[in-house]
RNA sequence: GGUCCGGUGGCAGAAUGGUGAUGCAGCGGACUGCAAAUCCGCGAAUGUGGGUUCGAUUCCCGCCCGGACCUCCA
């Protein structure tokens, strides 16, 4: 079996992954702030856990997958005001709304899902010791982190703190004594979310939960921690060093794991560009295993540029999969191919595997009953070709499968007749309706454009 | 301005110190009443200037271009 490998956003090389208890893998991912729809942008940073969860769960018999949703933060209590509802409205929904999403692309969830306001006690605690430590200082109501009590500030990103200094484009506010220093505890208005603490009724800041809380299902050191790039600093930087001051004997995070951003048609994507997407937007004409496809068509560590035409090609690649599926149910068990898996260790390089993908359905095509179960088994392995060929080349045509077939008969003894205006007629017909018709040895099939 | 990441055929996207995967698109052919699918074949790439080396796309340096981040916030 081979071995994986993954990148180190700390070190910046792919290294080998060596559990701590190879017993119980344990895996953190930053998860959502729940104020609005999941993007596709974010939907690439589950993918990126999703895969590699499923790869452990492959190599190990037990994963720990920790995934937290962020339910207090100063865009919720915006988007509330905004859009006059309650701040538990909001994020209820959202969160309905994302586990909807994520169900729809086939991600499998965590084992633990926990959110920040229902961990506020651990957070108060873990201040309370960074205070006795001489890690974090109270001013003016606020509790700040002082990143000069950590030696290694500024190691996991590979900044220093006078790089950090030397670009601050943020008025630093004046209850700080180093510009790094950053919130733990903010005091917080009467109509605002808040809860009771030694300093005064206040709300967490924004790195604190996730120490909090993977401390909480992980404990002090665990395996792998991961988010999206932008989450490199400040957010993990700050993660790492509350942690290390709470827990001193612990690494925190042994591995990090950081996945690159996704443009769409070449720019951020952003709502005044008009290019922002929702997970749904994608959904509403395109099929779920698509979306995910494109996702993995590059190696996560390379940005993704989303376009309409990628999507499209994602859509085709799964057109050439499912006719090599065959008969091969969906439930066929299998060994995984040795090339997908070897592929799959090499730090998650999800190309190589459509590549591996793509020869073994060459072989299903020529008739390999052997290699179509493989594509099966590689295709469960990554989340995709999951339905049967007949349930994806058909759904979504909005038709009466009974007058297809009626026509197709039709056209049949059109052909007979040797009448082939009246066949090609009805060909036309079909297709006006977004309906391909195939004719082989063993009859017509039809199929959605 | 600072730190970091990257620039491979028309497009997407792997890999590598020794003749650069894979898919899409294109072209030619087989098959087909037509079409789709499938099959066979063809053309097509390492941003740029130096350096190291027998040999560099791969390692090093400069330049150009793109991207992420620069601390609670857009």
């Amino acid at each position: 079996m081979p071995h994986l490998n993954l990148h180190d956003s700390r070190s910046r090389k792919i290294v080998p992954f060596v559990p701590l208890d190879p017993g119980n893998v344990r895996v953190y991912f930053c998860g959502p702030t729940v104020y609005d729809l999941a993007h596709i942008g974010n939907l690439r940073a589950m993918v990126t856990a999703d895969i590699l969860v499923r790869v452990l769960r492959h190599l190990y018999p037990r994963v720990t997958y920790v995934r937290n949703i962020t339910d207090v933060d100063d865009k919720i209590n915006a988007r509330a005001r905004e859009n006059g509802e309650p701040i538990d409205a909001l994020t209820a929904r959202t969160i309905r709304d994302f586990h909807e999403d994520l169900a729809a692309i086939g991600m499998l969830p965590p084992d633990v899902e926990p959110r920040a306001t229902h961990h506020i006690g651990e957070m108060l605690d873990m201040i309370g010791r960074l205070i006795a430590g001489g890690h974090a200082y109270e001013a003016q109501g606020h509790v700040l982190f002082a990143v000069d009590s950590f030696a290694a500030y500024g190691a996991l990103s590979g900044r220093s703190p006078d790089d950090l200094l030397a670009g601050a484009r943020v008025e630093i506010a004046p209850y700080k004594r180093e510009a790094g220093d950053f919130v733990l505890w903010k005091p917080s208005e009467p109509d605002l979310p808040g809860w009771e603490s030694p300093w005064g009724r206040g709300r967490p800041g924004w790195h604190i939960e996730c120490s909090a809380m993977s401390h909480r299902y992980l404990g002090e050191s665990f395996d792998i921690h991961g988010g999206g790039s932008d989450l490199l600093f400040p957010h993990h930087e700050n993660e790492l060093a509350q942690s290390q001051c709470c827990f001193p004997h612990g690494r925190f995070a042994n591995h990090w794991l950081h996945n690159a951003m996704l443009l769409v048609d070449g720019e951020k994507m952003s709502k005044s560009l008009g290019n922002f997407l929702t997970v749904r937007d994608v959904l509403r004409d395109t099929p779920a295993e698509a979306l995910r496809l494109l996702l993995l068509h590059a190696q996560y560590r390379s940005v993704l540029n989303f376009t309409r035409a990628g999507l499209a090609e994602a859509k085709q690649t799964l057109d050439r999969f499912y006719r090599a599926l065959g008969d091969v149910p969906a439930d066929m068990q299998g060994p995984l191919p040795e090339p997908v898996l070897a592929a799959l260790c090499d730090d998650l390089n999800t190309p190589r595997v459509l590549a591996e993908m793509h020869a073994l359905a060459d072989r299903a095509l020529a008739g390999d009953t052997g290699a179509a179960t493989g594509l099966r088994v590689a295709g469960r392995m990554i989340g995709v070709l999951q339905q049967t060929p007949d349930d994806w080349f058909r759904a979504g045509a909005d038709v009466d499968s009974a007058a297809i077939d009626a026509l197709i008969a039709d056209r049949l003894a059109a052909r007979k007749a040797r009448d082939f205006a009246r066949a090609d007629a009805i060909r036309a017909e079909l297709a006006e309706r977004g309906i391909v018709l195939e004719d082989s040895a063993a009859g017509t099939t039809w199929r959605r454009a």
